[in-house]
DNA sequence: CTAGAAATGTTCTACTATATAACAATCTGC
DNA sequence: GCAGATTGTTATATAGTAGAACATTTCTAG
C-alpha cells in the first residue's frame, strides 16, 4: 500500500557530513530557497531579485556598486540583474548630475506597488519559518548564530 | 593611513534583508564555503567532493543513486562528480553481481589515505567555526535550528 | 513465464550564479 | 593637468542545478 513512488532506498550513515556546519548550512539554504521559489511563484521573482528590490526600497538613490556590494554580489554580475528589473519596469536608473559615472537606483511606481505585495508575502513566508523554528526567539537565536559565522574575528 | 584600499562606501540600510532567514542563511553559507576552499586549497577539493568522499567512507559499497540522493544531488549531476574522483584515483566503481545496473562505490587505498588527512583538516576547520559560534553547545544549537528548517512539518 | 513498469547510470541541454579580466568614461588628489 | 581610482559594462569561464530522454537491467503482476 505504501511506497508506491518512493524508491525504498537503503538508509545511509550520515554522521560525518551531518556534523559539518557548512554542509548543514548548504542543505538548509537550498531548502529555504526552493520554498521561496514556490511561495513567490506568482511573482516570478528569484531570491536575489527580491533582495535587490528590498535594498533599493530601503535605500533609494543608491549606486549600483553600493547595492551590489551590500548584497555580496560582484558589480559585473549585478548588471544583468538590474537590467532584468529595469526591463520589467520595476526599477529605474537615473543619472546623477554630480557624478556622471554612476547610476542612482529607484523603484518605479510599479516597483513600489509590487514591493507592497512582496512585503506581505514575505511576512507570511517568514512566519512559516519562525513557526518551524519554534518561535521568534528561536529565529533571533538562529540569526545571531549565523551572524557570528560571518563576522570577522 | 586607513582606507588605502577600501572604497569608503556609504553604509546602506539593510533592515529588510537582514530579517530574512533565507538571506542570512545564504550569506553565511557562501562565507563558510569560501573559507572551506581556502582551508582545503592544498587538496584541490570542493565541498561537494568532500561530502561524497565522506559519505562513501561511511557507506562503502553504496550505489551512485544512494549517495547522490543522500546528498540532495540529482543522479545525473552526480556522474561528473564521481567521474572526477574516479579519474583522480580516489574512488572506484565495482560492478555488482546481483544487479548489473548499479555500481558499488568504494574509496581506493589512495582515497582512504586522503580521507585521513581530510578528516584532520576538517576537524580543525570545524573547530574554527565552533570557536566563532561560542562553543560546542552553540554549534549544536545551530545544527538543531537548521534541522528544524529542513524537517517536514 | 512473460509483458509492462520501474530502477540505474548516463548523456545532453538549459539556466542560474559566481569570478576575473578588460575597457571607456568619469572623477579626484596633488 | 595628469596619474590613478571609481563606475558601469562586456566578455568569458566555471560550478551547480534541473529536466528530458535513452539503453540496460531488474522487478512485478497476471
Amino acid at each position: 500500500m505504501n511506497d508506491v513512488k518512493a524508491p525504498a532506498r537503503k538508509r545511509l550513515r550520515t554522521e560525518t557530513v551531518s556534523g559539518i556546519v557548512g554542509y548543514r548550512l548548504r542543505r538548509a539554504q537550498m531548502h529555504v530557497f526552493q520554498q521561496f521559489n514556490l511561495h513567490f511563484a506568482e511573482f516570478d521573482l528569484r531570491p536575489a531579485e527580491f533582495s535587490v528590490l528590498a535594498l533599493i526600497a530601503d535605500n533609494p538613490g543608491s549606486k549600483q556598486t553600493e547595492i551590489a556590494h551590500a548584497l555580496g554580489i560582484k558589480r559585473a554580475n549585478f548588471v544583468a540583474l538590474i537590467n532584468g528589473l529595469d526591463a520589467r519596469g520595476l526599477t529605474e536608473r537615473r543619472l546623477l548630475a554630480d557624478d556622471r559615472r554612476s547610476h542612482a537606483l529607484f523603484l518605479t511606481a510599479q516597483g513600489e506597488r509590487l514591493m507592497t505585495k512582496l512585503s506581505k508575502a514575505q511576512t507570511e513566508f517568514e512566519a512559516s519559518w519562525i513557526a518551524k523554528l519554534g518561535g521568534p526567539e528561536a529565529r533571533d537565536q538562529l540569526l545571531s548564530l549565523l551572524d557570528r559565522l560571518v563576522t570577522k574575528d
